[in-house]
DNA sequence: ATCAATGGTTCATTATTATCACCATCGGTT
DNA sequence: AACCGATGGTGATAATAATGAACCATTGAT
């Protein structure tokens, strides 16, 4: 299915940054052919996943979209679990929290809760998280199968920051600590002036399928504020495990026993 | 692009009803090999749009799509836009209220609000609308060009009802009335027992972008009730066009001048 | 133990898709 | 005004990808 692939991977080439993407600036960025690439921007438009402006002729993400993300809100109702949640979660600790969901083997941003604090961290909307330079993506490592562990470490690992971990020794070392703890750590590694905390959000398999993370400015974080923003994150993932159905993973609940009390 | 059109079209079998199928349901339903079936469906699961459960293996919504919501949403806010209009139409009519956005060749419903009275219309999910049995669909229809409307009369025109109007000459008489009239009426047409009134929603090129509709049980219309609820609803598709940055074509506005008042 | 489901995989056959060249249009420059 | 370099879009052929019958492994009911 390398033609669904081609297209469907398109539709990443959005951001809130790049909104509306044109036909010739989608060939170059996707190195297709133009007209491979009218093909595919028609066809998914046909179907509602993109949208033409009608003047400038440009694409931009359509309203199926919405209906689709509508339809999985009815069946499986993350959204209505997951933002309370946030919300409490940003407001005990002062500072931005989100969450994310595994999708395939990308782990996405599905919801946001900003400090109120004049200075916080921004979450960028849509964003997918690389897991080796992400607490969210450590948290999410340190409870899953080895399959997508060595898939993960397989793949690229670019660097974002001079911080940024991308040795596959370190972070085999992180992720096993992070099987110890329960939590997943980043400090400067994916953004240079942000520390974030993380706790990951399970499946009724016992897997992980997710995560729940705190964002801090690294001038704020210390080890004091690090053991409070930790207990509110384990907290905080319970409660999004249980509304989803999840059983969280058996070594989760004893690393972080003393924690969630 | 027929191979994706046929991978696209397997993300329309899933419905509130049916939110998760299995490969050999899928083949069945889609009518394509088990193997093609298979490889598009895990196709669409490494983007994220569908997710298999660990278990069961069957297949449904994934949180790709909610990523691609929200980066949407932060683009293009209609949801925000359209939500609170829709909760005061629904509180002003008492009567349960929805909006559509034209996607592709596609009437999909991106927002409701029901009513709060004992007896409402209740609107399925991500539904999708067809254009010759719903208010919302004649109304739209009469405000977009002729190929639009050409398009979909020569398409299949299913009957839904004893009452859907499943009649070419018949549907474009009424078209041409929603055309004079500004608002679209389908009474008993798509369900048995609902009477409805939309208004067309503008883009920016004065074509109608989708419609805001009120559904109401038959057993409370009447002429009066007709024509309050036309005038909310009108009021209601200026505001939201408003709000989206469209532009009500001139026939609209004549028509509706002393309703919006 | 058997039968009929299920999910999943393989490989030769077959149909689709990619590419290049091309056209029409737009906006700014010379 | 002619020109240039963009843009969006299209058609025919060469190159590639998708299809589907037969296959296996499991599961659950009879």
């Amino acid at each position: 299915m390398r033609t669904v692939d081609k297209a469907l991977k398109l539709l990443d080439w959005f951001t809130d940054k790049r909104s509306e993407i044109g036909l010739s600036e989608m060939a170059r960025l996707s190195g297709h052919d133009k007209a491979t690439v009218h093909r595919m921007l028609t066809t998914l438009a046909r179907h509602g996943l993109l949208e033409q402006h009608s003047t400038l002729k440009t694409y931009r993400l359509g309203a199926g979209i919405l209906r689709l993300a509508r339809l999985r809100e009815a069946c499986f109702p993350v959204g209505a679990v997951v933002n309370p949640v946030l919300e409490q979660l940003a407001a005990d600790t002062r500072e931005t929290a989100h969450a994310s969901l595994l999708a395939g083997a990308q782990l996405m941003t599905i919801g946001t809760a900003e400090a109120t604090r004049s200075t916080r961290v921004s979450i960028e909307p849509g964003l997918i998280l690389p897991f080796h330079a992400t607490a969210s993506g450590i948290a999410v490592l340190g409870h899953s199968p080895d399959s997508l562990v060595n898939t993960v470490l397989a793949g690229p690992l670019p660097r974002f920051t001079a911080d940024t971990d991308c040795d596959i020794g370190n972070l085999r070392k992180r992720i096993a600590e992070c099987r110890r703890t329960g939590i997943g750590i980043s400090d400067l590694g994916y953004e240079s002036d942000v520390c974030s905390t993380a706790a990951p959000l399970f499946g009724p398999d016992g897997w992980a399928c997710g995560a729940v993370t705190v964002a801090a400015p690294a001038s704020r974080m210390n080890a004091d504020v690090r053991r409070q923003i930790t207990a509110a994150v384990v907290r905080a993932a319970f409660e999004i495990t249980r509304g989803l159905g999840g059983e969280p993973a058996a070594s989760f609940k004893s690393a972080t026993e003393r924690l969630a009390a």
